[in-house]
DNA sequence: CCCGCGTTGGGGCC
DNA sequence: GGCCCCAACGCGGG
């Protein structure tokens, strides 16, 4: 839709991006010289209502977002980030047909839906005679690149990652890109151009009704009432407008590109946190400051270039070893760490959308884990308000639900989990932590439960890396050690024996001896007394005339911890993988025992047979 | 076929 | 703090 064959009106697509540092795509952009520069973001129905979305990612969007905003305005004052209220898939063939748009540009999204969605957009593009420019900026690596260069396959270790990266260039990411100055930005269209009324907004009443993120909205939700907005200017949502309550945000994190540049350039003037840095001695328990950079939300939302995090590491790294002053290495380092989430990346990226679930999925081992994720045919033949999950213990999913909100009456576990649900982080290992716990190390619950759990309450969720993780730590990819077990208490105790994560997050518990700290079902019951909480039944958070209330433990450890060992060990026997037939049709049951009632067989032999 | 290793275990011993 | 063992997976190199 040409409005006159010279002028450009560049459409630039905001969506992983949430910057202007070492962007490709938006260098693209600009380097065609637009008449008319527009960058938007569409508010899409598919994040808004289909993905699990907490209080506290809202808040580091829209912070980002905002920042974004601000930082166009303050190089060209006609400038903002464009939030349009609509489906991408809908609202841009309308958006270059009222507004004559020539290019559309846009950083490349590896992502499942992402991908379905920019084929479709892309294809729409082709047929209204709009030109498409798409440059990776997301990661490292291109991830499809990688994927070609590891024969094809998901690289499923770290070795894989480098010897691929190996052939691409020298092994390292191309250098950083610099930021657009002021007289870059072109200016949109005249304002009463740029206005929307008359434009049809498409409906999204059956996407809301399926709303997974109900729980979280306390007002009305205002996202759709107009395509620019309520207040017609095509404003960055307010939580308001989200119907998230903002006195529900007590996240100490928080977004926006400066917020991630500040952060990076502190850590890159302590040379010594840099070269030394090694994850595994990093603690868990560590809070103000936390013990590991927090920039991952910003690697999520791309208010940090993770090229520019590479390379302002690895320079520090450089002039240390020409200083002749000792280095940490890949994988336990910095540019190791970033090299993980390239990793997995490159590997949802080669199995595409069964990569976020067991179902299909032929990296998967199948474990006959409690509360499995229903099968899509389970799904089209049971009721609709059934559980999109197999309640085959209703003591298993208790231990779930308790997990979840932090009332297993293990105090390290349940510090973790409250954190996760306050701030929205936890630190890497205290993620091991409680993920060994309900899954391999515990509960013996499916690791898609714990996904879910995590893909709301994290504002660093990135679907490739959480889901990654969790198989990782349930032994069904990545990693296969499941005797190598966390236990809720000694673990912690290791990296804190004062407890004060516990204190902090548990304040119930905050006058308890660093004796019962990790294990206060010990305590004798006089000096739970004195120190103002009682132990006892399985709620938290409860008053009595004695004080407060922590719960007991939901069960014995070492009796889960043999049980859920014992399951491992006969799945691995057994060794399906999610894309098995089996798996599929439901049939693996019968390989593990359990018959048509859906009972388990009794399990006579201990942990050695 | 064996061996050593794999980002991040626990427990006992010295 | 370091070392070994526990019981034992998958992979890659020789």
């Amino acid at each position: 839709m040409k409005s006159n064959s010279a002028s450009k009106i560049v459409l630039y697509w905001h969506r992983t991006d949430l910057r202007l540092h070492d962007s490709p795509a938006l260098t693209a952009a600009l380097s065609l010289k637009p008449t008319t520069f527009i960058p938007i973001w569409t508010w899409d129905p598919h994040y808004v209502y289909r993905s699990r979305v907490g209080p506290n990612r809202w808040n580091f969007l829209l912070e980002s977002q905002q920042a974004l905003s601000n930082s166009y305005n303050n190089l060209n004052p006609n400038q903002k980030l464009w939030v349009i209220r609509e489906a991408p898939q809908t609202v841009l063939p309308k958006l270059w047909e009222r507004w004559g748009v020539t290019h559309l540009v846009f950083e490349k999204d590896t992502d499942s839906y992402a991908r379905a969605r920019d084929e479709e957009v892309i294809r729409l593009a082709e047929k209204a005679g709009v030109e498409v420019i798409v440059k990776m900026g997301r990661n490292l690596f291109d991830p499809d690149e990688i994927v070609s260069k590891n024969g094809g396959k998901p690289t499923m270790s770290i070795s894989q990652v480098e010897k691929a990266a190996e052939k691409i260039g020298d092994g390292n990411p191309e250098r950083p890109l610099n930021s657009p100055a002021a007289n870059d930005i072109p200016d949109p269209l005249p304002l009463e151009k740029m206005d929307l009324k008359g434009i049809q907004q498409d409906k999204v009443d059956d996407q809301a009704k399926m709303d997974v993120n109900s729980g979280h909205r306390v007002g009305k939700d205002n996202q759709y009432i107009d395509i620019m907005g309520p207040n017609h200017d095509f404003g960055v949502p307010t939580l308001e407008e989200i119907g998230i309550d903002p006195s529900n945000i007590h996240t100490p994190h928080h977004g926006g590109e400066s917020v991630a540049l500040d952060l990076l350039n502190g850590y890159i003037k302590d040379e010594e946190y840099i070269g030394l840095f090694e994850k595994p001695n990093t603690s868990p328990a560590a809070f103000e400051p936390q013990s590991t950079t927090l920039l991952s939300p910003h690697l999520h939302f791309g208010t940090l270039s993770v090229r520019k995090f590479w390379w302002d590491v690895k320079d520090v790294m450089e002039n240390r070893k020409k200083a002749k002053k000792p280095n940490a290495s890949i994988p336990t380092n910095i540019p190791g760490q970033l090299l993980f989430r390239d990793m997995y990346f490159a590997a949802q990226a080669a199995i595409g959308e069964a990569f976020s679930r067991t179902y299909g999925n032929p990296i998967v081992r199948f474990i006959d884990w409690h509360l499995q994720t229903k099968t899509p045919e389970e799904i089209a033949h049971g009721k609709s308000e059934d559980k999109s999950y197999d309640v085959d213990s209703a003591e298993a999913e208790e231990w779930f639900l308790r997990w979840k909100e932090g009332r297993t009456g293990f105090p390290w576990i349940d510090a973790l989990m409250r954190q996760l649900k306050t701030e929205g982080w936890i630190h890497h290992l205290g993620r091991h932590s409680v993920a060994c716990f309900l899954t391999r190390g515990g509960c013996y619950v499916s690791w898609e439960r714990g996904a879910e759990v995590f893909e709301e309450m994290l504002i660093d969720h990135e679907t490739a890396c959480n889901i990654g993780n969790w198989m990782w730590l349930s032994c069904t990819a990545f990693y296969a050690q499941f005797y190598r077990c966390y236990s809720p208490i000694s673990f912690g105790k290791k990296w804190d024996p004062e407890g004060n994560l516990i204190r902090r997050y548990c304040p119930e518990l905050a006058k308890f001896d660093k004796k019962y700290i990790y294990e206060p079902w010990r305590a004798p019951i006089a000096d739970q007394r004195k120190w103002g909480c009682r132990v006892t039944g399985d709620k938290s958070e409860t008053t009595t005339e004695d004080g407060q209330v922590y719960p007991k433990p939901m069960f014995d450890f070492d009796e889960r911890r043999t049980a859920s060992l014992d399951g491992m060990k006969e799945a691995y026997h057994v060794g399906l993988h999610g894309d098995d037939k089996q798996v599929k049709d439901g049939t693996w049951r019968k390989a593990f025992g359990i018959d048509d009632g859906g009972q388990r067989p009794q399990k006579k032999q201990k942990t050695k047979q």
